[in-house]
DNA sequence: AACGCTCTGTGCGCTACCGAACGGTCGGGA
DNA sequence: TCCCGACCGTTCGGTAGCGCACAGAGCGTT
């Protein structure tokens, strides 16, 4: 919930016409989903799908040998089980609570037969599967290409953009897991950018103090998935 | 063409049902794609989507320095231009041609028209993209955790599975662009596959040699997005 | 036959990141 | 108040990959 007492929108529920909206709303619950549960595991069907309130979620590839990486971020922009409506209805990721929060559930069976009628919600999720699609895009190339402090600061960047607060409950340990670095290297250009006044962390408490350098600090791949979502999904949306 | 003189079917077009088939195929023109040709442009709009026959399209993403990595490819399994349906009309990677041949090209207009009536063409488009986002996803991790030499032996396997031949004309230099390493790293993975007896290449031109045995020093990658196209897009489908 | 271009092989110093080990510190619970 | 567990800091040797530079090798051209 926000400071009002009010469950931040999620954003896509949000983009729907009032009377889709309002036909889903009886079977939208709002639960809260706890720092590192399980809302999918690899491979597993889905009962149900998830639109973020004020909580993130993160797609994460665990390889055999127990080394992770994740994939992309999933907040208040969108929602989580896209595999559900693309026909898969599985995939081989997890998604896993990245930060606590609320989130609307929504029981797959309803969710499908809403995108199988067709019309505004099918193309709205799928103007948001492809901003997905190029978010993995992106953390693909920034996985070959960029510095672990780079990435860190589109982690905490896209993190930041999908909570109420510029604040983050988040240990090193975890981050480095979801980035698929070394704790330690993460210890290490988390000092430096708290060294140069970016941002302020004890003990699984990460502030952002300066937002604007954190973004000069960051590789384009933050910007290129920052723009495609707005293009695809501008805030006050027009189907 | 392949030896036969008939073209390689798309595994996506033969999957259609004979009346959409048949609606689409008089707008189908087989078109040549010249190695290393560029399909679409980042951030460029598309006037035809292309299914490729014995052709294979790279997705690329070149960054502001010039550094590339390959995001996803597309050979006849699949068709190059999902932006079109999704809804964005553009992406912010680039296709490129990486094996010449022949592609089937249709006008966006038409793709588009098709997809809005829905039915089974929209279910195996959608099926196929999260086909290709599971090969996205892969793609991320495998850049995050493996080896050149892994990572090598991953793209000449899903080369080869795209190929009639297990011949391909590549030189080290591109193969570099696509994964996004140095040339002399390609030069020392590659020598190392070559040595063992695994593949054989000179100037330009590479030969699997021994599949099973790529097969065995691959990293788990190729096998996951394999599974998931064959688990999502069998051969003999049934819409 | 000689040239020239493209492609491949190799060597060298450098850096980022890894793996492992261990010490310090903060904070909450008995 | 003390202690224990979670979290963070640091060190050190090892290595994969980078950037650069240059040397050979194959193949077509004139």
């Amino acid at each position: 919930m926000g400071v009002s007492g009010v469950p931040s929108p999620n954003k896509l529920l949000a983009a729907l016409p009032p009377e889709i909206y309002e036909r889903l709303q009886p079977h939208l619950d709002l639960v809260p989903l706890e720092l590192g549960a399980s809302v999918y595991e690899a491979g597993g069907k889905q009962p149900y799908v998830y639109f973020p309130a004020d909580s993130i979620v993160s797609l994460l590839y665990v390889m055999k040998d127990g080394a992770s990486a994740e994939i992309a971020v999933v907040g208040n922009e969108g929602l989580v089980g896209i595999a559900l409506f693309m026909g898969g209805e599985t995939t081989p990721s997890r998604a896993v609570v990245q930060s606590a929060g609320d989130a609307f559930r929504l029981s797959s069976k309803i969710m499908k037969q809403e995108f199988e009628y067709g019309g505004p919600l099918l193309h709205l999720l799928l103007r948001y599967t492809q901003a997905l699609i190029t978010q993995m895009a992106q953390t693909a190339v920034c996985n070959r290409h960029h510095s672990v402090e780079q990435q860190l600061c589109r982690w905490l960047l896209l993190s930041a953009d999908r909570l109420p607060t510029n604040e983050l409950t988040m240990t090193q340990e975890l981050i480095a897991n979801m980035l698929g670095v070394r704790r330690e290297g993460v210890t290490e250009a988390a000092g430096k950018l708290q060294e140069a006044g970016l941002i302020h962390y004890s003990r699984g408490r990460i502030t952002i103090v300066n937002r604007l350098k954190l973004e000069k600090r960051v590789c384009e791949c933050y910007a290129v998935v920052k723009k495609e979502f707005d293009r695809l999904l501008p805030d006050q949306i027009a189907i």
